[in-house]
DNA sequence: GGTCCGTCGTCTACATTGTAGACGGATGAG
DNA sequence: CTCATCCGTCTACAATGTAGACGACGGACC
C-alpha cells in the first residue's frame, strides 16, 4: 500500500527548490535554484511541465500574487509545496537515506 | 559540459544497494536491500531492466563467480559500481544536498 | 502611438527511465 | 523422469525528463 509511483528526480529537485525559497517562490527563483544547485540548465519546457505535473498530483500548489510587485502579472505566481508533496518528499528521502546508510565515506570523496 | 543526463532515482538506488553489499553484491541481495529500505516491492524486470541500462553506461559491471558457491551458477553473478558510477552517484547527491541546506527541519518532520 | 525586442508561460513532440509480467533455461525434489 | 521453483531475459508500455517552437505581454525606443 506504499506509494506505488516515486517521485522522479528532477520533480524531486522542483520540490526542494520550492521549499528553498519558501513563501517567494516564483518561478524564476525556483528555476534559478535548481540551476545553480545542479549546476546545469534547466529549459523552461522541462521545468514547467514538471511543475505542471506535479500539481496535477496535487503536490503543489499555486496563488496569482498581486501584479504590482514588479509590473509583470505573468511572473508573479507563488508556488507552494502542499503536504501531501511533503510527504512524498520525506518518503523518498527515508529511502536514500536507508540506502545510503554507512556509505557517506564511500559517497563523499571527491577523487582527485 | 556538466553530465547531460542524471541518474534516474531507481537507478540510484540501485547503485546504492549495490554499494552496501560491497564485495558480495549478488543480484538476489542487491534487490532485496532495495526493497528493504525503499519498502516497495521490485519486480525483477524493473531491476534487471535498470541493471542493463546502468552497464551499458558503464555505471556497474559484473563477473561471473565460481558456481560452486551455492550450487547455482546462475545466482552468482556479482556486482560492482565502477568509478564512473561512483562519480555520477556522487554528483546527484552533490545536487541534492544543496537543494536540500536547510531544509532538514522541515523534511524530517514526520507528521502525527 | 507604433514598432521592435526580450521575457514569460504554454504546448507539442520525443528521449529516457521506471515497471510489470510472460517466457525459457536450469536446478533440486520426489 | 516429471514437477515445482527460482533466476535472468525479453517485450511492451507507463511515467518522467527535456528541448524548442509558439504566442502573449509589457517595456524601450523612435
Amino acid at each position: 500500500m506504499s506509494p506505488k509511483s516515486f517521485l522522479g528526480e528532477f520533480e524531486q529537485m522542483v520540490l526542494l527548490a520550492i521549499l528553498q525559497q519558501k513563501d517567494r517562490a516564483f518561478a524564476l527563483e525556483v528555476r534559478r535554484e535548481i540551476e545553480g544547485s545542479a549546476d546545469r540548465a534547466v529549459s523552461r519546457g522541462a521545468f514547467y511541465t514538471t511543475l505542471d505535473r506535479l500539481e496535477k498530483k496535487g503536490f503543489v500548489e499555486w496563488e496569482e500574487a498581486e501584479a504590482d510587485v514588479t509590473g509583470r502579472a505573468s511572473a508573479l505566481r507563488r508556488f507552494a509545496v502542499t503536504e501531501a508533496g511533503l510527504s512524498a518528499l520525506r518518503e523518498s528521502r527515508r529511502a536514500f537515506d536507508a540506502l545510503s546508510r554507512g556509505l557517506d565515506g564511500v559517497l563523499r570523496e571527491e577523487g582527485a
